[in-house]
DNA sequence: GTGTTTACTTTTTTT
DNA sequence: AAGTAAACAC
């Protein structure tokens, strides 16, 4: 089916439609929360496909890989064409693009690990460990984000850090000899390699003629100087500074400003009309935002009637709390003929999601919990991935340490102290040092010889596997050292207490290896090698996996992973001081975390379109021990006309809990609360 | 030298 | 509750 655009005068408001045909030349879209944002920017695609803009001339940057493929079937279902040639990528994700072309030109080779944060962490204490720091000093996470810093430049050296300055270097130098990245430079290094080879940088701005970056607020200053360097005259940049929620990661909504002073003649566009929420909904997040101090004045408004007030819970703790919800999603589903894929629940911390998938597996409640600890931060996982990396870059030391000896396999702390010594005096990977030491006449590295037997059945073992390389199926291969190793023998053993955890783990293992096989079976699989595995790999979460699968159930999610999404019903649980707003952001931040938590919760808001539940609890279950909590400052800022509050049960004993169940299984055919359920 | 036990802290949000 | 480091046992 071609497309057809003929009639986009009468599917678009005025705004959305000049949104869309302004192609050429810098423009800045002002997109309030649910103004139908992604349809323009699916529509201005589909029109600049239709007016003979060749695809390959387009590049369209997001955030998540979810929005960039939401993106990309939007558009291939609104043309009918093939996109074999049209970039739609989150930032990271070119990145690595732009370094597997040109790396090498800055030092590295094509093979390069890319680093994670739990890698990042590990190569940091193992430099700090050779630079004699005390465990006191070395507090790994803290240092981890003044590097990131550093790197980024949002932070300069100061007296207080300067003692890290030669742990810095050192981390520099080894990722430089592991061969390996992290995450920052994934948009530092192209930055690099474009203003130190001009002739690269030419390459892509004479392919990149039309570019597009969604999510605009959440752009960090390195991130705008990536799209800045490639940018011509026509970019489109699309955001909205109240949705601005991840400055803790560098995003800097000034880059808004900025694009007004670098793009002169720029166009600015504002989408106002919301499309998505009831009245109700809307007046509730235009009352909490308007606390901001700092920010764009707009003025949303929705077309789309009043709608049901929204309903406030205060359960007595996090188990009320997760009965509460099912209860309510049953009775939704009855009364309103739903489905479970209409509802989301959202969270400020992923920790809070515990208690609630409890209660959806007793209650037979399917659900997904999309992000939360990523999949691939998974011990198992990992466990796995770093034989892998092993065996695509020998080089790299943080995942060769990783698995020399899991499962155990004879080399323990000294063997690998005296592998250290050598590799340090020698200055070459540790890979290296177990060769030159396996192979020497004489066992003059202090290793006895059976832990040099150990040692050469290892480098064995990984050269063997070499063959995942190149050829077809890797996923068999993938369970064939998962077999070898006998990795499940060793999650039993490490799991004395529980083998249901156990099978738990191996079973994610197993979703790994058939996720393996679905990519490299699919299609739309250009080269499906190892290093294309693993080079897109550390940049997927959990729901970059099961596609398709979550169909017919209720989501679960932070605040952050719901950005761009919208639900019919949408629960906000936890809604607690101290969480929203996090204790500590308030402690840490000042009024500028808080007013960033208040975007979070306006985010939360805005995600509804018809329902909208709140609850706080007033115990929680933290730690050890139970603590009180009290509502959400957020809470007050709701206008209380558009509030129905929920009688909150008395006592805590299970009879009295029974009997509140009861209660409110039947507050949904009546009301318990006078004027709950009537329009408001 | 290696593997197991015990004491101890802890990380908000994600590419 | 889970991951880490140091102490302890083999």
């Amino acid at each position: 089916m071609a497309a057809d655009l003929s009639h986009l005068k009468d599917e678009l408001n005025p705004e959305q439609y000049q949104a869309v045909m302004t192609t050429e030349g810098p423009i800045l879209i002002i997109a309030g929360a649910g103004s139908g944002k992604t349809r323009v920017i699916t529509y201005r695609i589909a029109h600049m496909l239709d007016a003979g803009i060749p695809q390959s001339q387009i590049l369209a940057l997001t955030f998540t890989n979810k929005a960039a493929r939401e993106m990309e079937t939007r558009v291939k279902e609104l043309t009918g064409r093939k996109l074999q040639n049209l970039t739609i990528a989150t930032f990271h994700a070119f990145g690595v693009k732009i370094l597997r072309q040109d790396i090498e030109r800055l030092g590295w080779r094509t093979n390069f690990s890319i680093y994670d944060e739990t890698d990042r962490n590990a190569l940091i204490k193992e430099t700090g460990r050779e630079l004699q720091f005390t465990a006191d000093a070395l507090d790994v996470y803290k240092i981890g984000i003044l590097f990131s810093d550093i790197k980024t430049g949002r932070k300069n050296w100061t007296a207080a850090s300067d003692m890290y300055r030669q742990l810095y270097e050192g981390y520099q130098q080894g990722l430089r000899l592991y061969n390996a990245v992290d995450f920052d430079d994934l948009i530092t290094l192209p930055i690099r390699l474009f203003r130190e080879h001009p002739d690269v940088l030419a390459r892509y701005k004479d392919r990149y003629r039309y570019l597009m970056v969604d999510e605009f607020q959440d752009t960090s200053h390195q991130q705008y100087e990536l799209m800045r360097a490639l940018a011509g005259q026509n970019v489109a940049v699309v955001g909205d500074d109240d949705q601005s929620i991840y400055s803790w990661r560098g995003a800097d909504y000034q880059n808004i400003i900025n694009f007004e002073h670098d793009f002169p003649g720029m166009k600015e566009i504002r989408l106002e009309q919301n499309y998505r929420s009831t009245e109700t909904i809307l007046a509730a997040a235009n009352g909490v935002i308007s606390h901001n101090t700092n920010r764009k004045d707009k003025t949303l408004w929705s077309g789309n009637g009043g709608g049901k007030p929204i309903e406030i819970y205060m359960p007595e703790n996090e188990t009320a709390e997760a009965q509460f919800i099912t209860e309510s999603i049953r009775s939704i589903c009855l009364q309103e003929k739903r489905k479970y894929d209409d509802f989301c629940i959202l969270m400020r911390t992923n920790t809070q999601s515990r208690p609630l998938e409890e209660q959806f597996l007793q209650e037979n409640i399917p659900y997904v919990m999309s992000g939360g600890t990523s999949f691939f931060q998974r011990k198992e996982i990992k466990d796995i991935i770093s034989y892998l990396r092993v065996i695509a870059n020998h080089d790299d030391d943080v995942n060769l340490l990783r698995i020399i000896n899991t499962p155990r396999r004879g080399i323990g702390r000294t063997t690998i102290e005296r592998l250290n010594e050598t590799a340090r005096t020698l200055d070459v990977p540790l890979w290296e040092a177990i060769t030159a030491v396996i192979s020497a006449d004489e066992s003059e590295s202090g290793i006895s010889e059976s832990t040099r037997d150990d040692l050469r059945s290892f480098v064995t073992f990984i050269e063997n596997n070499r063959t995942m390389l190149s050829g077809k199926g890797l996923a068999k291969k993938v369970r064939a050292l998962v077999e070898e190793i006998r990795y499940f023998d060793w999650l039993i053993a490490e799991n004395p207490k529980s083998e249901k955890a156990a099978r738990f783990k191996y079973l994610n293992v197993e979703s790994l290896i058939n996720s393996m096989d679905t990519w490299e079976n699919n299609p739309d699989t250009k080269d499906a090698n190892l290093y294309a595995y693993l080079n897109r790999i550390t940049l997927l979460s959990r729901d970059d996996l099961d596609d398709g699968e979550e169909k017919g159930k209720v989501n679960l999610m932070t605040i952050h992973a719901a950005k761009g999404l919208e639900f019919p019903v949408v629960f906000i649980a936890g809604a607690e001081e101290g969480i929203v707003p996090h204790a500590r952001a308030v402690e840490e931040g000042g009024n500028a975390a808080v007013e960033e938590e208040r975007r979070l919760f306006y985010v939360a808001i805005t995600r509804a379109r018809d329902k909208l539940f709140i609850s706080a609890c007033r115990h929680r279950r933290r730690l050890r021990d139970v603590i009180a909590c009290e509502g959400s400052r957020f809470l007050d800022e709701i206008p209380a006309s558009l509030v129905a509050y929920h009688e909150p049960p008395q006592a805590v004993d299970a009879k009295a809990a029974q009997d509140i169940l009861a209660a409110m299984r039947k507050s949904f055919t009546k009301p318990i609360v006078p004027g709950f359920g009537r329009k408001g």
